[in-house]
DNA sequence: CCATATAATTAAGTCCACTTAACTATTTAG
DNA sequence: CTAAATAGTTAAGTGGACTTAATTATATGG
């Protein structure tokens, strides 16, 4: 909490804040669902990159791919995920998003929503309008970096 | 995905961004120290509210007494939280964040602040005061929220 | 062709996070 | 004073999320 620079507490306070309102309802929401936060992290990524391999999701989760490999079998059982072999390498297996797991992650996105509707409701259209500028500007530096670390 | 309001889903992907990026590092610290899910979520409520008893955080988190009970066990054990009589009723148990407890956090903040560091090292001083205008004002939007709700 | 490396799975076992149910201690209301 | 409500803990049991080690299948490099 003691910082030097202003400008990243002040970050810091808004990434609480987002994290305190936004996790919450999500992870209540994973709880419903009956996924664990691996689970959860694991179908964020694929629906990030598309398609990834077993152990490549381990990694990811920082687990070995043994874990990874019992933790997709349950994600299978439950048809949120596909796992079919990698023609090119038959060693390999391609994990992907059904149908029903996009629909998943949205009904979650859509359960942290209430909050934000009633952030955006108590905004003025001039106060919109500056804090559109920001997070447009926000999100496009974090592209970029985003672009020169991976 | 998709959303009548552009300004609400230009938040949407802001919220994205953070929680990828700030959380994912945060779960790793976790896993390294040790602590599951509800416990940091207890960690994170204790250092806001500062003291709570033991069902209200049980509460907090969707499950039962008997399980917020045994999770605080863990922490009193790691020295992480203090567990004290409630004088003024003597059933109810008073539980606040010991100094260790308290570090832990900042660490754990300051695990994703690589992130934001990196973010923060890309923008020009304008961008930086428009962005800080705008979190402002996001912030006091938020703890009015706040305000209504509880 | 064979040895080695790699990708995924399975098996066995540990630990943790829950649950319900039973229990203790304390407060409150009649 | 007693009955009922409340706060927390303990016990027993379940299932999940890991681990390591062994196994299978495939790919690759001499």
């Amino acid at each position: 909490m003691s910082n030097a620079d202003p400008f990243i507490a002040t970050f810091q306070q808004w990434i609480d804040i987002i994290m305190h309102r936004s996790m919450r309802k999500f992870i209540h929401f994973a709880r419903e669902s009956g996924l664990s936060m691996s689970m959860i992290g694991t179908l964020f990524h694929l629906s990030k990159k598309g398609c990834a391999g077993v152990t490549d999701l381990g990694e990811h989760l920082g687990v070995t791919s043994a874990a990874s490999s019992q933790m997709l079998e349950r994600l299978v059982q439950q048809e949120l995920i596909l796992r079919t072999e990698d023609p090119t390498d038959r060693r390999v297996k391609q994990i992907v998003l059904t149908e029903k797991g996009h629909h998943l992650l949205d009904e979650g996105i859509r359960a942290r929503q209430g909050w934000l509707n009633d952030l955006v409701g108590i905004l003025s259209q001039e106060e919109k309008e500056l804090i559109k500028g920001a997070l447009d500007l926000l999100i496009s530096k974090a592209n970029q970096l985003e672009g020169q670390i991976e």
